[in-house]
DNA sequence: CTTGTAGCGCTACGACTGTAAGGCAACGGG
DNA sequence: CCCGTTGCCTTACAGTCGTAGCGCTACAAG
């Protein structure tokens, strides 16, 4: 016997998709509280089912698959949000710090799974596209705030590594020492953004 | 049988503790190579010395205990590197930016050992004091700046805190990502000392 | 030459892992 | 009602790990 958590019914047929989603989800949990990669097993992600631990070679091909497609989905998950934290802001200055604070508030809500996006050497290979989009996004504001004369003019994409190097920074320190007294987030990108960027805020 | 590589002589007596400072030294170098402390095995220290996997217990009580002090002597090596970097400079910038890069060169050298000192969960338990030291340093290399007219007056822990966040954050994204083309590191160093603390560089 | 002991090795246990091979039961179309 | 297919489980293998217990051997002191 290999369950120690309560049994799982069947799927309907033609539902066998289903325990795929389940599987993509409790990863995800697993991921994130772990926040490593390496650390994740097979078998406690079926545990924590309740299925067989070879049920998940139904959907995934073998380990690597179940955690490639389980950060493709946090990677979809955190880009819609922070595009969507932008678009809610009007100025070119808003939607710049949106972006950011948004960030910072899904980080504190999945600091594993920041660790395993970032940190992990698995991700290494695949997630350059994510970080590339995440990047390019970032720079274009930048750009529109030079545009709109609320920062000096000024090479955007070297001042974008600038304020994306630091603020990576700040949520890299707090992940990875949470019971420092650090200050809060929002002020800390605040300098950055006046310092780095050299936006003038309200 | 466990030995891969070629078995390894006895110490004379009154040398036992020679073994000690190997099995340190060969465990420094896998954290290096793994860049995980979760990852190294007790067993993969002994086959790299050739020794049996149970006399690690002669020196160590566990495997923790074999990390933590491993952990120790990097955090000494790396304390001790940047202070003599600093010593070596004249004048206050050249000391705060020498600081700055010899991290980054020293990080350049051990990119794993750098994710088992910041990254690791063992870790975040014992090296608080390391870290608060290597801080307090920079605080106080930044002070003399302003003391000395080379930056503007300002609260240099704030500034010191700006800038150690930024520079941690460019050299995490290296260790993780180090097959991306990044600028040099010198460069993005100036940007931040010229920006964060506002130094003027020669 | 004897003998204590420092300095290590050998064996073993129980637990964990990824994964291959095959089995069984329930459901829905005919 | 029959039966193929879907959906999942059981069993098993080969490997890894930390670590407890005990055994051996070479050297130095007497």
């Amino acid at each position: 016997m290999e369950t120690t958590s309560a049994p799982r019914g069947r799927n309907r047929r033609g539902q066998g998709a289903r325990l795929k989603e389940d599987i993509v989800a409790a990863t995800l949990r697993l991921l994130d509280e772990l926040g490593d990669d390496q650390a994740l097993s097979l078998r406690a992600v079926a545990r924590e089912l309740g299925i067989a631990a070879t049920s998940v070679y139904i959907h995934f091909a073998d380990r690597d698959a179940l955690v490639l497609a389980t950060l493709e989905r946090a990677h979809h998950d955190l880009t819609r949000s922070v595009n969507e934290a932008e678009e809610a802001q009007a100025d070119p200055v808003g939607k710049l710090r949106a972006r950011v604070l948004l960030l910072g508030r899904w980080v504190q809500d999945h600091p594993g799974l920041y660790k395993v996006m970032h940190e992990s050497t698995l991700n290494q290979r695949e997630s350059m596209a994510f970080k590339q989009e995440l990047a390019d996004r970032a720079t274009a504001a930048v750009q529109r705030c030079m545009d709109a004369g609320l920062a000096p003019r000024d090479d955007a994409s070297a001042v974008s590594l600038d304020l994306r190097t630091a603020v990576h920074g700040a949520i890299s320190m707090r992940v990875n020492q949470p019971d420092y007294p650090w200050l809060p987030f929002e002020a800390q990108v605040d300098r950055f953004l006046t310092k780095l960027v050299g936006v003038t805020l309200p």
